[in-house]
DNA sequence: CCTTAATCCTGGAAGC
DNA sequence: TGCTTCCAGGATTAAG
């Protein structure tokens, strides 16, 4: 469920405290989640830490153009979490890696249900050919030009297409129902017909929620959490996601919840019909 | 081309 | 209280 306002709010809260920073040593307590090599080295061991990238909800950890980096994708349960020294010790159940720099604290990956994982590259650039080259565009910096013609690609309604990652990278399935809410559209409305001027309008609005989800640092539905175990509040502010029959927030009716796409779905069946 | 379902997995909630 | 059952879903794969 971190989508791409937590991934964001999680790089962003994370660079801070290891960019930089020498990675002494990796500690990796179940190999599973790796792939790829999963020896110290290819984990970045003795690696300065320079920059944290992000597409969707992927992140790239990286030392220089020519060196190893980590790929980390949260899944449903996932974090990255900094843990600075003499913090007390947080749950260490369902910490796979740990990556330590020195006397300045570590980084840990935890993630109960192993939806995410780490993928270890020799170079940044096999890293976004092999993790990235399939995404569309990021959500953030689409333009409405490329989103049409993605779109119109396509028959499937916009909630199947939205949460297609090739299509654009970053919405998950709290931020699609948020924002078909936010531009009146049913989850079911056939993607390739909207025309131009709504795609700039689905756009637009896609930023706007976006960057107001990650001022609020994310969404915190059970227990995510950014880098320095700080909750989001966004959540207080869904319109439609988790408040299936519950009063619509524009026009009071119960929100309609319904599988759509293979996904729960929360919508409003007055404010966003399908014609 | 499309959709649905199964798969991975654990914790929390609901039901009895 | 304590057990069982269900549900949540990101991404991938297979089947229809």
């Amino acid at each position: 469920m971190p989508e791409l306002p937590e991934v964001e709010t999680v790089r962003r809260s994370l660079l801070p405290h290891v960019g930089g920073r020498r990675i002494t040593a990796v500690e990796v307590h179940r190999p599973q989640v790796v792939r790829g090599g999963h020896s110290p080295q290819a984990l970045m061991r003795g690696l300065v830490v320079t920059g944290i990238d992000r597409r969707g909800k992927h992140l790239l950890i990286s030392a220089g153009p020519q060196s190893p980096c980590i790929c980390v994708h949260l899944g449903m349960t996932g974090s990255l979490r900094f843990c600075p020294p003499g913090a007390g010790p947080g749950r260490g159940d369902h910490v796979h890696v740990r990556w330590r720099f020195g006397n300045h604290g570590h980084m840990e990956f935890r993630d109960p249900r192993r939806f995410g994982g780490v993928w270890s590259f020799n170079t940044p650039e096999a890293a976004m050919r092999a993790r990235w080259s399939s995404l569309g565009p990021d959500a953030l910096i689409i333009r409405p030009r490329d989103l049409h013609s993605r779109l119109t690609r396509t028959g499937r309604g916009l909630k199947a297409a939205l949460l297609d990652q090739s299509v654009v990278a970053g919405l998950g399935n709290i931020y699609a129902d948020e924002l078909l809410f936010a531009l009146r559209l049913h989850p079911q409305h056939p993607a390739n017909r909207l025309s131009a001027a709504q795609v700039q309008q689905m756009v637009y609005a896609m930023r706007r929620l976006l960057a107001r989800a990650i001022a609020a640092r994310g969404s915190s539905v059970r227990d995510y959490h950014d880098a320095e175990g700080n909750h989001g509040s966004y959540a207080a502010l869904h319109q439609v996601y988790g408040r299936g029959g519950q009063p619509c927030t524009s026009c009071g009716a119960a929100l309609q919840r319904q599988t759509i796409a293979g996904r729960t779905t929360v919508f409003c069946r007055q404010c966003q019909q399908l014609c």
